[in-house]
DNA sequence: TTCGTTCTGTGATGTAGGTAACGGAATAAA
DNA sequence: TTTATTCCGTTACCTACATCACAGAACGAA
């Protein structure tokens, strides 16, 4: 790894031999907010641990329409990877940088070779699959059960989460194109909630008001 | 196992020795046509392998409303049984047979156990996780993406596509229920992809004229 | 300060799908 | 055969959301 070290904080129950293995074989990655990691089509070639910041994963549908899947934060990493790579077959999801993110890319194959070495990274390889998968049934819940208000409302409060918890900072056309929605019902829907007193309205920014 | 062999046709790629240890350790069962296997809220115990026939997999919201997840089928498993019943947490989601349905059961631990010991256990394992990822964005896509008409037209081909290609038989309300809408709205629905040529309705039955 | 751009607010109108209310058809049960 | 039950079809109406059109507000660049 490059000059700069794989600090463990995010990944606080890997066994020191495996931190050793990642230190020599992973490589540092910084991500600018909005900075494209992984596109649909591209054959992913490594296995990403988050360190610090947070991606968002989307999903695509054949003109270009987007939804959001989750967020992957400190200490994940992205069981999309994880398949694509091991079955060789291209992304079919999105995954941009939500924040300013520090990742460490793994060759694919370390994958495989560290399960029967390492028991923490068989922990984890297993507990991302069903973090993931916990993830997509919330998203199956929104898309299925929920009014565009109330997904609105929860996806402000997610993304609060992973920064300062007051501020969100996002134009209505962003948060519209998550929700695979359009910007007019993006904004009436703040107004809806500002009304509540749930949020105040800022340009390029929403600040959260309620829990 | 039963007085029954565990027949491993459905299953070609696990080796001699990982097809005796499921026969002395599984469990065999035979499911009917609606019959449940897993409801949301119970801890699950086993691992299922399905060995003919499928199980649809449903998720529901808090007031009982459900929206059709995926079907398993002859050499599939259950993903959220792997990740819950080694998290040792409830069941988040419905398993039902669609038809006739017969499975082996496995004690939980014996997923750990023969990951170390079975090459072919483990591919299946992951396997298993990647394919129910794929279904879970196959869902994401239908609910966000596409129009209710087009879901029902998916829906039926699928079911189709399970038994004899032909007829699907399913009542109006039981498609409504499985796309987590109404009644009326699939009636009308179905009477338009009949007048596009696509299905002609029958009483409990549904038949498919076009691909 | 001016001009151009991006973002936000809002009215008008269209549409997919949800809901209520019924009546009739097909089938099962008595 | 009569009755009850389940399933299907249809009308009328309602609601959430999509789309279009446009205007003003906020900001950045010249």
């Amino acid at each position: 790894m490059n000059e700069k070290k794989f600090r463990p904080g995010s990944f606080p129950d890997f066994e020191p031999k495996l931190v050793e293995e990642i230190e020599k074989d992973g490589t540092l990655r910084r991500l600018e907010p909005g900075e494209e990691l992984i596109r649909p089509g591209n054959y992913i070639r490594f296995v990403p641990l988050v360190l610090q910041g947070s991606l968002k994963i989307l999903r695509q549908d054949a003109d270009g329409k987007e939804t959001f899947l989750y967020f992957l934060t400190k200490g994940d990493t992205c069981a999309m990877s994880l398949s694509c790579c091991t079955s060789n077959r291209p992304s079919t999801v999105r995954a941009v940088a939500e924040e300013e993110t520090e990742l460490v890319l793994l060759p694919v194959d370390r994958l495989d070779t560290w399960l029967p070495l390492f028991p923490s990274w068989k922990t984890f390889i297993f507990q991302a699959y069903q973090r993931r998968f916990d993830d997509m049934l919330e998203a199956v819940d929104s898309l299925a059960f929920r009014r565009m208000d109330e997904r609105i409302w929860r996806l402000l409060k997610k993304k609060a989460a992973l920064q300062d918890r007051r501020y969100v900072y996002a134009t209505h056309q962003e948060l519209a194109d998550e929700l695979s929605t359009s910007r007019e019902v993006v904004t009436r829907l703040l107004k809806k909630l500002e009304g509540m007193g749930k949020i105040k309205t800022h340009r390029n920014r929403i600040e959260l008001l309620a829990k």
